[in-house]
DNA sequence: CTTTAAATTTGATTTACATCACACTTAAAA
DNA sequence: TTTTAAGTGTGATGTAAATCAAATTTAAAG
């Protein structure tokens, strides 16, 4: 897991032996079992979590229990409720365990720590968030640009690996449609 | 304009005069006539803008001529296209001012260098973009859970001023519904 | 002030998708 | 294996919002 998370950070910043020892020292490994749930609403979340095994979701949660997944996560993604993480907001979202997972934990206290003390991390953490700024853009295009049939195509291209992994159920909550919608479509 | 810019910096980071003489030397000025454009789809956008004054938007144009509003910008706010900004992909969004605009220019590659040498401003548009990722995730969450009322209910408890500077249509269009639907639901 | 254009409202009709209901299939427990 | 549950497919019906078509109000330009 350590040489996976490695190589994930030297994409964007290259750090010495020393400094990735040090940068480790702030995540705590932690082992999931499918259904465990990260963040629940109303929660105060004071973590994220890189994932190195293992499939999230993170879903707004309707008042008749219906959910809307905001976002997917996978070997190598990061993931929180980054509104309540980052505004100090109570949660909104609801983090659950598709899979069996394998996730390092971060604090925001050690996240602005690590970025104050280390340059590269600071860099690595900007380009992070300016990567997944980028494809939300493109995720609210799609939404209000397209309709369902559009939308799973596009879903279908850019996430081609989670498509084999999630339930069609899931994937119709994620297009903003029904499952019932979902299935219709997909055999077009 | 030059004390407006400072302010916002110091916000989030805390500078000196001689740093903010320096960092706004990145920085170029410029004024913009109502409906002028600063980014057409297609373009490599190697650009953001910082808004002293006026009111722009960001919009995906669809083949038919119709627009979904990505964004807005007003006083203080930051507008480029992220995605091509970011990533370095030609252009999906058009933007243009909805007002005569002054605006202060920044280009990618001043945006790194500064960072590169300044930590505070690593830290400023680090934190920057939290806050904007923060706020795409309501947004997300707004366009799947709600209906058009509710929508527009949201828009109007989050953006007040902007509600009273741009048109009916523009509205609806940042919202995914028609003007003809915003027009039903406005006065229920 | 007058003319022309842009924005908004209102009504009638259509449509994409939701909802409801149930059959069927696949997977996980007992 | 049998049982129970979770997931998927398909039809019938309902509905929020789109579309089409004017009428009206507001703003800009001459």
């Amino acid at each position: 897991m350590n040489e996976q998370f490695r190589a994930h950070i030297e994409k964007l910043s290259t750090i010495n032996d020393e400094q990735f020892d040090y940068i480790l020292s702030f995540f705590k490994p932690k082992k999931l079992k499918k259904h465990s749930i990260l963040i629940s609403e109303g929660d105060t979340v004071s973590y994220e979590y890189w994932v190195a095994k293992g499939c999230l979701k993170a879903s707004y949660v309707l008042q008749d229990g219906k959910e809307r997944i905001i976002r997917f996560a996978m070997e190598d993604w990061w993931i929180s409720d980054y509104d309540a993480y980052f505004k100090k907001n109570p949660a909104t979202l609801h983090i659950e365990c598709l899979e069996d997972c394998e996730v390092l934990v971060l604090s925001f206290d050690d996240r602005e720590k690590l970025c104050k003390e280390l340059p590269e991390m600071e860099y690595f953490f900007r380009k992070k968030i300016e990567g997944a700024y980028a494809a939300f853009q493109k995720r609210l295009i799609s939404l209000l640009s397209s309709d369902a049939k559009e939308r799973y195509d596009f879903f279908l291209q850019q996430y081609p690996m989670l498509h084999k992994r999630v339930s069609k159920s899931i994937i119709a909550s994620y297009l903003g449609i029904t499952r019932e919608t979902l299935s219709r479509i997909s055999n077009l």
